[in-house]
DNA sequence: GCTATTTCTTAAACCAGCTTAATATTTTTG
DNA sequence: CAAAAATATTAAGCTGGTTTAAGAAATAGC
Protein backbone atom coordinates (compact mmCIF):
# COMPACT_ATOMS: atom_id res chain seq x y z
CA UNK A 1 0.00 0.00 0.00
CA UNK A 2 1.45 3.61 -0.76
CA UNK A 3 4.11 1.93 -2.41
CA UNK A 4 5.45 4.88 -4.65
CA UNK A 5 5.36 7.09 -1.39
CA UNK A 6 7.01 4.48 0.69
CA UNK A 7 10.05 3.86 -1.68
CA UNK A 8 10.32 7.54 -2.10
CA UNK A 9 10.71 8.25 1.48
CA UNK A 10 12.86 5.48 1.73
CA UNK A 11 15.22 6.59 -0.78
CA UNK A 12 16.00 9.56 1.57
CA UNK A 13 15.92 7.94 5.57
CA UNK A 14 15.46 4.18 6.92
CA UNK A 15 12.47 2.77 7.46
CA UNK A 16 11.21 0.08 9.60
CA UNK A 17 8.32 -1.78 9.10
CA UNK A 18 6.61 -0.49 12.22
CA UNK A 19 7.28 3.27 10.32
CA UNK A 20 5.75 2.40 7.68
CA UNK A 21 2.39 1.43 9.32
CA UNK A 22 2.61 4.50 11.36
CA UNK A 23 2.88 6.83 7.53
CA UNK A 24 0.55 4.62 5.77
CA UNK A 25 -2.51 5.27 8.60
CA UNK A 26 -1.44 9.01 8.20
CA UNK A 27 -2.23 9.45 4.37
CA UNK A 28 -5.79 9.46 2.80
CA UNK A 29 -5.70 7.28 -0.54
CA UNK A 30 -8.01 9.19 -3.21
CA UNK A 31 -9.04 8.14 -7.09
CA UNK A 32 -9.61 11.37 -9.23
CA UNK A 33 -10.93 11.80 -12.63
CA UNK A 34 -9.57 13.82 -15.15
CA UNK A 35 -10.30 17.05 -14.26
CA UNK A 36 -11.47 16.64 -10.89
CA UNK A 37 -10.78 19.55 -8.23
CA UNK A 38 -8.46 18.81 -4.94
CA UNK A 39 -9.15 23.05 -3.90
CA UNK A 40 -10.39 25.08 -5.44
CA UNK A 41 -9.68 29.19 -4.93
CA UNK A 42 -10.91 30.77 -1.68
CA UNK A 43 -11.11 27.59 0.09
CA UNK A 44 -8.30 26.64 2.51
CA UNK A 45 -5.75 24.73 1.16
CA UNK A 46 -6.19 21.88 3.86
CA UNK A 47 -3.66 18.96 2.67
CA UNK A 48 -0.42 18.43 1.12
CA UNK A 49 -0.39 16.01 -1.42
CA UNK A 50 1.59 12.97 -2.99
CA UNK A 51 0.88 12.33 -6.42
CA UNK A 52 1.03 8.04 -6.32
CA UNK A 53 -0.16 7.98 -10.09
CA UNK A 54 -1.29 10.84 -12.35
CA UNK A 55 -0.82 14.48 -13.31
CA UNK A 56 -2.03 17.65 -11.37
CA UNK A 57 -1.89 21.26 -12.38
CA UNK A 58 -2.14 24.57 -9.48
CA UNK A 59 -3.32 27.41 -11.71
CA UNK A 60 -4.69 30.58 -10.90
CA UNK A 61 -7.22 32.93 -12.50
CA UNK A 62 -5.36 35.97 -13.93
CA UNK A 63 -7.25 39.54 -14.87
CA UNK A 64 -10.03 37.54 -14.03
CA UNK A 65 -10.29 35.55 -17.26
CA UNK A 66 -7.24 33.72 -18.06
CA UNK A 67 -6.09 30.34 -16.37
CA UNK A 68 -2.07 30.69 -15.21
CA UNK A 69 -0.47 27.61 -13.96
CA UNK A 70 2.24 28.14 -11.73
CA UNK A 71 2.90 24.10 -10.98
CA UNK A 72 2.47 20.81 -12.44
CA UNK A 73 3.06 17.65 -10.21
CA UNK A 74 3.35 13.98 -11.38
CA UNK A 75 4.16 10.60 -9.84
CA UNK A 76 6.06 11.39 -6.70
CA UNK A 77 5.91 15.09 -6.71
CA UNK A 78 4.57 16.47 -3.45
CA UNK A 79 1.86 19.52 -4.08
CA UNK A 80 -0.01 22.36 -2.27
CA UNK A 81 -0.45 26.08 -1.76
CA UNK A 82 2.01 25.79 0.89
CA UNK A 83 1.03 29.53 2.10
CA UNK A 84 -2.55 28.47 2.54
CA UNK A 85 -1.76 25.17 3.99
CA UNK A 86 0.60 26.27 6.54
CA UNK A 87 -0.92 29.86 7.44
CA UNK A 88 -4.64 28.44 7.10
CA UNK A 89 -5.25 31.67 4.49
CA UNK A 90 -7.87 31.11 1.54
CA UNK A 91 -5.85 29.97 -1.52
CA UNK A 92 -6.22 31.88 -4.91
CA UNK A 93 -5.29 28.64 -6.52
CA UNK A 94 -7.01 25.42 -7.92
CA UNK A 95 -5.61 22.27 -7.56
CA UNK A 96 -6.85 20.05 -10.64
CA UNK A 97 -6.38 16.54 -12.18
CA UNK A 98 -4.99 16.56 -15.51
CA UNK A 99 -5.25 12.85 -15.92
CA UNK A 100 -7.45 10.09 -13.93
CA UNK A 101 -5.29 10.14 -10.86
CA UNK A 102 -4.44 8.11 -7.26
CA UNK A 103 -3.39 11.07 -4.85
CA UNK A 104 -2.46 10.36 -0.98
CA UNK A 105 -3.06 13.66 0.87
CA UNK A 106 -2.49 14.48 4.29
CA UNK A 107 -4.23 17.45 5.74
CA UNK A 108 -1.86 19.91 8.41
CA UNK A 109 -3.57 18.58 11.66
CA UNK A 110 -2.35 14.32 10.27
CA UNK A 111 0.77 16.45 9.11
CA UNK A 112 1.86 17.83 12.70
CA UNK A 113 0.79 14.54 14.48
CA UNK A 114 3.31 12.39 12.18
CA UNK A 115 5.99 14.91 12.63
CA UNK A 116 5.47 14.25 16.43
CA UNK A 117 4.66 10.74 16.14
CA UNK A 118 7.71 9.46 14.07
CA UNK A 119 10.65 12.78 14.76
CA UNK A 120 12.69 11.01 11.60
CA UNK A 121 10.38 12.54 8.39
CA UNK A 122 11.43 16.40 10.09
CA UNK A 123 14.30 15.07 8.19
CA UNK A 124 12.81 13.38 4.95
CA UNK A 125 10.69 17.19 4.66
CA UNK A 126 13.60 18.71 5.65
CA UNK A 127 15.43 17.15 2.60
CA UNK A 128 12.44 17.09 0.35
CA UNK A 129 11.84 20.83 0.88
CA UNK A 130 15.43 21.77 0.35
CA UNK A 131 15.23 19.92 -2.90
CA UNK A 132 12.33 22.62 -4.27
CA UNK A 133 14.11 25.58 -2.81
CA UNK A 134 17.07 23.82 -4.77
CA UNK A 135 14.37 23.61 -8.07
CA UNK A 136 12.88 26.99 -7.54
CA UNK A 137 16.18 29.19 -7.31
CA UNK A 138 16.73 26.78 -10.70
CA UNK A 139 13.21 27.74 -11.97
CA UNK A 140 13.70 31.54 -11.40
CA UNK A 141 17.31 31.37 -13.22
CA UNK A 142 15.80 30.18 -16.46
CA UNK A 143 13.33 32.99 -16.31
CA UNK A 144 15.30 35.49 -16.23
CA UNK A 145 17.73 34.27 -18.54
CA UNK A 146 16.40 32.96 -21.48
CA UNK A 147 13.84 34.21 -23.46
CA UNK A 148 10.68 33.02 -24.30
CA UNK A 149 11.64 30.82 -27.20
CA UNK A 150 14.80 29.33 -25.31
CA UNK A 151 12.79 28.83 -22.54
CA UNK A 152 10.22 27.16 -24.33
CA UNK A 153 12.93 24.77 -26.06
CA UNK A 154 14.72 24.21 -22.89
CA UNK A 155 11.48 22.83 -20.99
CA UNK A 156 10.70 20.44 -24.20
CA UNK A 157 14.57 19.01 -23.92
CA UNK A 158 14.10 18.81 -19.96
CA UNK A 159 10.72 17.64 -19.56
CA UNK A 160 9.70 15.18 -22.67
CA UNK A 161 7.41 13.48 -20.52
CA UNK A 162 4.92 16.65 -19.66
CA UNK A 163 5.16 17.20 -24.05
CA UNK A 164 3.59 13.53 -23.98
CA UNK A 165 1.14 13.75 -21.51
CA UNK A 166 0.05 17.61 -21.05
CA UNK A 167 -1.98 19.67 -23.34
CA UNK A 168 -0.03 22.05 -25.53
CA UNK A 169 -2.08 25.13 -23.91
CA UNK A 170 -1.48 23.83 -20.66
CA UNK A 171 2.64 24.04 -21.46
CA UNK A 172 1.94 27.45 -22.47
CA UNK A 173 0.50 28.78 -19.86
CA UNK A 174 2.88 26.97 -17.02
CA UNK A 175 5.98 28.60 -19.50
CA UNK A 176 3.81 32.57 -19.44
CA UNK A 177 3.60 31.94 -23.02
CA UNK A 178 0.29 32.54 -25.39
CA UNK A 179 -1.02 29.60 -27.10
CA UNK A 180 -0.79 30.87 -30.48
CA UNK A 181 3.17 31.44 -29.89
CA UNK A 182 3.85 27.82 -28.57
CA UNK A 183 2.29 27.10 -32.36
CA UNK A 184 4.47 29.63 -33.88
CA UNK A 185 7.18 28.30 -32.35
CA UNK A 186 6.54 24.53 -33.00
CA UNK A 187 6.44 25.44 -36.53
CA UNK A 188 9.80 27.31 -36.87
CA UNK A 189 11.81 24.68 -34.36
CA UNK A 190 9.86 21.06 -35.87
CA UNK A 191 10.73 21.59 -40.00
CA UNK B 1 27.01 35.32 20.42
CA UNK B 2 25.25 34.96 17.38
CA UNK B 3 22.20 36.20 19.08
CA UNK B 4 20.17 37.22 16.08
CA UNK B 5 20.60 33.58 14.68
CA UNK B 6 19.95 31.74 18.44
CA UNK B 7 16.63 34.06 18.54
CA UNK B 8 15.44 33.36 15.29
CA UNK B 9 15.70 29.32 15.99
CA UNK B 10 13.68 29.93 18.88
CA UNK B 11 10.89 31.15 17.46
CA UNK B 12 10.29 27.85 15.88
CA UNK B 13 12.04 25.15 18.34
CA UNK B 14 12.17 25.38 22.04
CA UNK B 15 16.10 25.61 22.47
CA UNK B 16 17.93 24.77 26.10
CA UNK B 17 21.40 26.36 27.31
CA UNK B 18 22.96 22.76 25.93
CA UNK B 19 21.73 23.51 22.33
CA UNK B 20 22.42 26.99 22.07
CA UNK B 21 26.11 26.14 22.91
CA UNK B 22 26.20 23.69 20.13
CA UNK B 23 24.98 25.83 17.68
CA UNK B 24 27.26 28.45 18.34
CA UNK B 25 29.65 26.38 18.04
CA UNK B 26 28.94 25.20 14.70
CA UNK B 27 28.52 28.60 13.11
CA UNK B 28 31.66 30.70 11.77
CA UNK B 29 30.76 34.30 12.23
CA UNK B 30 32.61 36.93 9.30
CA UNK B 31 32.40 40.58 9.08
CA UNK B 32 33.12 41.50 5.06
CA UNK B 33 33.21 45.22 3.76
CA UNK B 34 30.88 45.92 1.54
CA UNK B 35 31.03 44.77 -2.24
CA UNK B 36 33.48 41.43 -0.88
CA UNK B 37 32.36 38.00 -2.28
CA UNK B 38 31.10 35.36 0.10
CA UNK B 39 30.87 33.28 -3.57
CA UNK B 40 32.28 33.70 -6.90
CA UNK B 41 30.92 31.55 -10.02
CA UNK B 42 32.72 28.80 -10.50
CA UNK B 43 33.06 27.26 -6.97
CA UNK B 44 31.20 25.40 -5.15
CA UNK B 45 29.04 27.23 -2.81
CA UNK B 46 30.42 25.32 0.59
CA UNK B 47 28.23 27.14 2.88
CA UNK B 48 24.80 28.25 3.93
CA UNK B 49 24.63 31.86 5.60
CA UNK B 50 22.99 33.94 7.47
CA UNK B 51 22.71 37.67 8.00
CA UNK B 52 23.14 39.05 11.85
CA UNK B 53 23.73 42.06 10.10
CA UNK B 54 23.87 43.53 6.60
CA UNK B 55 23.22 42.86 3.49
CA UNK B 56 24.13 40.48 0.46
CA UNK B 57 22.69 39.84 -3.41
CA UNK B 58 22.80 36.71 -4.98
CA UNK B 59 23.43 37.14 -8.98
CA UNK B 60 24.86 35.42 -12.28
CA UNK B 61 26.10 37.17 -15.33
CA UNK B 62 23.64 37.20 -17.76
CA UNK B 63 24.22 37.40 -21.99
CA UNK B 64 28.08 37.43 -20.38
CA UNK B 65 27.56 41.00 -19.44
CA UNK B 66 25.02 41.90 -17.32
CA UNK B 67 23.86 40.89 -13.71
CA UNK B 68 21.16 39.21 -12.70
CA UNK B 69 20.31 39.24 -9.55
CA UNK B 70 17.84 36.77 -8.00
CA UNK B 71 17.96 37.39 -4.76
CA UNK B 72 18.71 39.50 -1.92
CA UNK B 73 19.35 38.28 2.02
CA UNK B 74 18.92 40.69 5.04
CA UNK B 75 18.87 40.73 8.99
CA UNK B 76 17.56 36.87 9.75
CA UNK B 77 17.84 35.72 6.01
CA UNK B 78 19.53 32.45 5.06
CA UNK B 79 20.99 32.52 1.48
CA UNK B 80 22.40 29.71 -0.51
CA UNK B 81 22.88 28.44 -4.02
CA UNK B 82 20.70 25.28 -2.65
CA UNK B 83 21.91 23.63 -6.12
CA UNK B 84 25.65 23.93 -5.57
CA UNK B 85 25.81 23.39 -1.70
CA UNK B 86 23.57 20.12 -1.68
CA UNK B 87 25.13 18.44 -4.41
CA UNK B 88 28.57 19.98 -4.54
CA UNK B 89 28.24 21.13 -8.12
CA UNK B 90 30.30 24.48 -9.44
CA UNK B 91 27.62 27.46 -8.71
CA UNK B 92 26.82 30.17 -11.85
CA UNK B 93 26.47 32.79 -9.01
CA UNK B 94 28.28 35.61 -7.25
CA UNK B 95 27.04 36.27 -3.51
CA UNK B 96 28.29 39.57 -2.44
CA UNK B 97 27.54 42.19 0.05
CA UNK B 98 25.85 44.86 -0.60
CA UNK B 99 26.88 46.85 2.53
CA UNK B 100 29.06 46.31 5.42
CA UNK B 101 27.95 42.80 6.88
CA UNK B 102 27.92 40.07 9.62
CA UNK B 103 27.52 36.64 8.62
CA UNK B 104 27.09 33.49 9.85
CA UNK B 105 28.17 30.32 7.95
CA UNK B 106 27.89 26.77 8.08
CA UNK B 107 29.61 24.55 4.88
CA UNK B 108 27.96 21.32 4.57
CA UNK B 109 30.05 19.26 6.21
CA UNK B 110 29.30 20.85 9.99
CA UNK B 111 25.49 21.83 8.64
CA UNK B 112 25.21 17.48 8.32
CA UNK B 113 27.40 16.83 11.55
CA UNK B 114 24.86 19.81 13.55
CA UNK B 115 22.00 18.04 12.17
CA UNK B 116 23.23 14.78 13.65
CA UNK B 117 24.37 16.21 16.77
CA UNK B 118 21.09 18.23 16.84
CA UNK B 119 18.13 16.52 15.55
CA UNK B 120 15.69 19.31 16.61
CA UNK B 121 17.64 21.49 14.49
CA UNK B 122 15.43 19.03 11.48
CA UNK B 123 12.46 20.70 12.42
CA UNK B 124 13.64 24.36 12.43
CA UNK B 125 14.87 24.14 9.13
CA UNK B 126 12.31 21.66 7.59
CA UNK B 127 10.10 24.82 8.77
CA UNK B 128 12.45 27.12 7.32
CA UNK B 129 12.67 25.30 4.43
CA UNK B 130 8.81 25.22 3.92
CA UNK B 131 8.21 28.93 4.29
CA UNK B 132 11.19 29.60 1.67
CA UNK B 133 9.10 27.16 -0.77
CA UNK B 134 5.42 29.22 0.02
CA UNK B 135 7.63 32.60 -0.36
CA UNK B 136 8.80 31.54 -3.85
CA UNK B 137 5.52 30.37 -4.99
CA UNK B 138 3.91 33.38 -4.09
CA UNK B 139 7.04 35.39 -5.95
CA UNK B 140 6.05 33.55 -9.14
CA UNK B 141 2.55 33.97 -8.65
CA UNK B 142 3.26 37.87 -8.80
CA UNK B 143 5.78 37.05 -12.10
CA UNK B 144 3.10 36.08 -13.36
CA UNK B 145 -0.27 37.87 -12.47
CA UNK B 146 1.52 41.24 -12.63
CA UNK B 147 2.77 43.46 -15.24
CA UNK B 148 6.52 45.24 -14.87
CA UNK B 149 4.58 48.54 -13.91
CA UNK B 150 2.77 46.69 -11.25
CA UNK B 151 5.00 44.38 -9.72
CA UNK B 152 7.82 47.26 -9.22
CA UNK B 153 5.06 49.09 -7.56
CA UNK B 154 3.62 46.22 -5.54
CA UNK B 155 7.46 45.56 -4.11
CA UNK B 156 7.80 49.04 -3.72
CA UNK B 157 5.38 48.68 -1.21
CA UNK B 158 5.92 45.28 -0.12
CA UNK B 159 9.85 46.50 0.70
CA UNK B 160 10.08 49.62 1.22
CA UNK B 161 13.38 48.88 3.49
CA UNK B 162 14.50 47.67 0.55
CA UNK B 163 14.22 51.05 -1.43
CA UNK B 164 16.26 52.44 1.40
CA UNK B 165 19.25 50.43 1.28
CA UNK B 166 19.44 49.11 -1.88
CA UNK B 167 20.70 51.23 -5.11
CA UNK B 168 17.84 51.41 -7.48
CA UNK B 169 19.49 49.54 -10.33
CA UNK B 170 20.07 46.45 -8.68
CA UNK B 171 16.19 46.69 -8.02
CA UNK B 172 15.48 47.22 -11.30
CA UNK B 173 17.81 43.93 -12.04
CA UNK B 174 16.12 41.73 -8.96
CA UNK B 175 12.58 42.81 -10.56
CA UNK B 176 14.13 41.73 -14.25
CA UNK B 177 13.45 45.01 -15.48
CA UNK B 178 16.38 48.19 -16.95
CA UNK B 179 17.01 50.55 -14.87
CA UNK B 180 16.36 53.10 -17.66
CA UNK B 181 12.27 51.78 -17.07
CA UNK B 182 12.59 51.69 -13.70
CA UNK B 183 13.55 55.73 -14.09
CA UNK B 184 10.23 56.33 -16.22
CA UNK B 185 8.32 54.26 -13.75
CA UNK B 186 9.48 56.29 -10.91
CA UNK B 187 8.74 59.33 -12.41
CA UNK B 188 5.44 58.46 -13.62
CA UNK B 189 4.65 57.18 -10.25
CA UNK B 190 6.27 60.31 -8.13
CA UNK B 191 4.48 63.04 -9.22
C1' DG C 1 36.93 70.15 -0.66
C1' DC C 2 38.01 68.17 -5.25
C1' DT C 3 38.07 64.24 -8.41
C1' DA C 4 36.71 59.87 -9.75
C1' DT C 5 33.41 56.63 -9.57
C1' DT C 6 28.94 55.15 -9.09
C1' DT C 7 24.21 55.78 -9.79
C1' DC C 8 20.25 57.86 -12.14
C1' DT C 9 17.70 60.24 -15.91
C1' DT C 10 15.95 61.43 -20.59
C1' DA C 11 14.30 60.43 -25.07
C1' DA C 12 13.87 58.18 -29.56
C1' DA C 13 14.00 54.02 -32.21
C1' DC C 14 13.00 49.31 -32.07
C1' DC C 15 11.20 44.40 -31.44
C1' DA C 16 9.76 39.95 -29.01
C1' DG C 17 5.88 38.32 -27.95
C1' DC C 18 0.76 39.48 -27.41
C1' DT C 19 -4.00 40.29 -29.20
C1' DT C 20 -7.54 39.45 -32.13
C1' DA C 21 -10.19 36.77 -35.04
C1' DA C 22 -11.07 33.15 -37.94
C1' DT C 23 -10.35 28.38 -39.20
C1' DA C 24 -8.72 23.68 -38.73
C1' DT C 25 -7.83 19.61 -36.31
C1' DT C 26 -8.25 16.24 -32.69
C1' DT C 27 -10.61 14.09 -28.88
C1' DT C 28 -14.59 12.94 -26.28
C1' DT C 29 -19.18 11.56 -25.68
C1' DG C 30 -23.69 9.81 -26.54
C1' DC D 1 -20.52 6.86 -36.15
C1' DA D 2 -21.93 11.77 -35.77
C1' DA D 3 -22.03 15.89 -33.17
C1' DA D 4 -20.05 18.58 -29.72
C1' DA D 5 -16.31 19.97 -27.18
C1' DA D 6 -11.57 20.63 -26.63
C1' DT D 7 -7.22 21.73 -28.60
C1' DA D 8 -4.17 23.69 -32.14
C1' DT D 9 -2.98 26.70 -36.15
C1' DT D 10 -2.48 30.89 -39.06
C1' DA D 11 -1.67 35.62 -39.95
C1' DA D 12 -1.93 40.69 -39.43
C1' DG D 13 -1.57 44.48 -36.43
C1' DC D 14 -0.02 46.30 -32.10
C1' DT D 15 2.37 47.53 -27.53
C1' DG D 16 5.03 47.20 -23.10
C1' DG D 17 9.25 47.30 -22.21
C1' DT D 18 14.20 47.20 -24.21
C1' DT D 19 18.15 49.24 -26.48
C1' DT D 20 21.13 52.78 -27.41
C1' DA D 21 23.44 56.88 -26.42
C1' DA D 22 24.26 60.90 -23.95
C1' DG D 23 24.33 63.63 -20.05
C1' DA D 24 23.25 64.77 -15.02
C1' DA D 25 23.39 63.99 -10.22
C1' DA D 26 24.92 61.79 -6.17
C1' DT D 27 28.42 59.29 -3.40
C1' DA D 28 32.92 57.81 -1.99
C1' DG D 29 37.83 58.17 -1.76
C1' DC D 30 41.83 60.92 -1.11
Amino acid sequence: MHANLISHISKYIELDECSIEVINKYFKPTDYKKKEFLLQEGQVCKSLHFVEKGCLRMYFINNKTTEQITQFAMENWWITDFFSFLDKKPSPYFIQTVENSHILSIDSVSYDAMLQELPLMERYFRIIMQRTVAASQLRVKYMYELSKEEFYLHFCNSFPQFIQRVPQYMIASYLGLTPEYVSELRKKNLS
